[in-house]
DNA sequence: TCTTTTACCTAACGTTCGTTAGTATACTAA
DNA sequence: TTAGTATACTAACGAACGTTAGGTAAAAGA
């Protein structure tokens, strides 16, 4: 319990906290009690309440995303995306919550205008990358921008099942859900 | 102002105050102040802070979502979801936030043990109904069940960016995404 | 050695919260 | 007319909040 810095063990409690109580909700008392520190302590290492949710949104979080969008593409494209989405149910308890917090503010359901300002710029990116990977299959469909719309649409509603609903989703039903609205993008491939 | 009822009036301010900061970041007397009553007259009309919060979700969301199901299905199948949806953009401010921060139960970033629940029992009829809706469609498809959950995902997704985020979907955007995931679905009608 | 810094604490500050006691005014029924 | 009820208020309660003042004890640096 004590080996761990005791400013990694706040940001941690703080995490749970944040999740289950949201930014109003959670007391910097109750982590303290939580941590089995000192209210005080809080104040050592965090300046204050909201620094402490903006570092768990600023880093935790967008070092996250960074990493899951750093995965290498491999195998066919319903591969690579089933794997992508499949692999949340694995996440840590740590991870996961962090990435809740995330969703939660990037859905203007917490955090202040900073925080959401940042989330939209995040936003912006995803649109394209997912176009970039997805370009050398749908090059000669018609409908190219349409199709890689539904399926971010359809990869956001599946990361929030697994990671916010806190549901697992099997393998197979992820493959079966992006093949269908891939469906005749793999064929091309060998046209 | 004062030709509506106090207790409607309290309960519409409610609503914005609940939206924009939350159950535990909403407090009487702001709504009280905005509203232009005296404090305890929100208490003349509502228990507590917890059952204003309980009567919005549990009447107001559940009698929405109730009227929202209830359109009649005609045209074509893309026809009505794409008209569902697109109807969502011109909901009134009222409506949308009802809806919104019934959402935010849904995925259970506010609210208690009980809403979340009743949250469940809702979720539970949303796939059979589209099931049912789509069932003369698809009845011949091979991934039957993966369709109608893909649908459901598709649609969920293009609620949220509506109603949460407040975007506009135009109407061709929402018609592309639905006839992607029912390809080959609306022919079969004819055959 | 002595001084400074680091890591921790108890206790309290002032503010705001949800909620209520107590009272006034206006309409309604008898 | 008068008793009662519905609608409104001012003022305050105790509790909990975010935050800080002020201190202690040990370790590190000089």
């Amino acid at each position: 319990m004590e080996e761990k810095d005791l400013r990694i063990r706040i940001k941690e409690v703080a995490v749970e906290h944040f999740n289950r109580n949201g930014y109003h909700g959670t007391t910097i008392r109750s982590i303290a009690r939580d941590v089995g520190c000192s209210l005080p302590m809080i104040y050592y290492y965090y300046s204050s309440k909201k620094e402490l949710f903006d570092e768990i949104i600023k880093k935790e979080f967008f070092d996250l995303v960074k990493r899951q969008a750093s995965h290498v593409k491999s195998g066919s494209v319903v591969d690579f995306y089933t794997k992508f989405i499949y692999g949340l149910n694995h996440l840590s308890d740590y991870d996961r919550q962090v990435y809740r917090l995330g969703i939660k503010v990037y859905l203007t359901f917490d955090g202040d205008e900073e925080l959401m300002g940042l989330m939209d710029e995040w936003e912006k990116g995803i649109m394209p990358r997912h176009r970039e990977i997805l370009k050398p299959y749908i090059q000669n469909t018609p409908n190219e921008e349409a199709v890689v719309r539904t399926l971010v649409h359809l990869l956001e509603t599946m990361i929030e099942n697994i990671v916010v609903k806190n549901r697992y989703l099997p393998e197979e039903e992820i493959r079966e859900e992006i093949a269908i609205v891939l469906q005749g993008i793999e064929r091309d491939r060998f046209s």
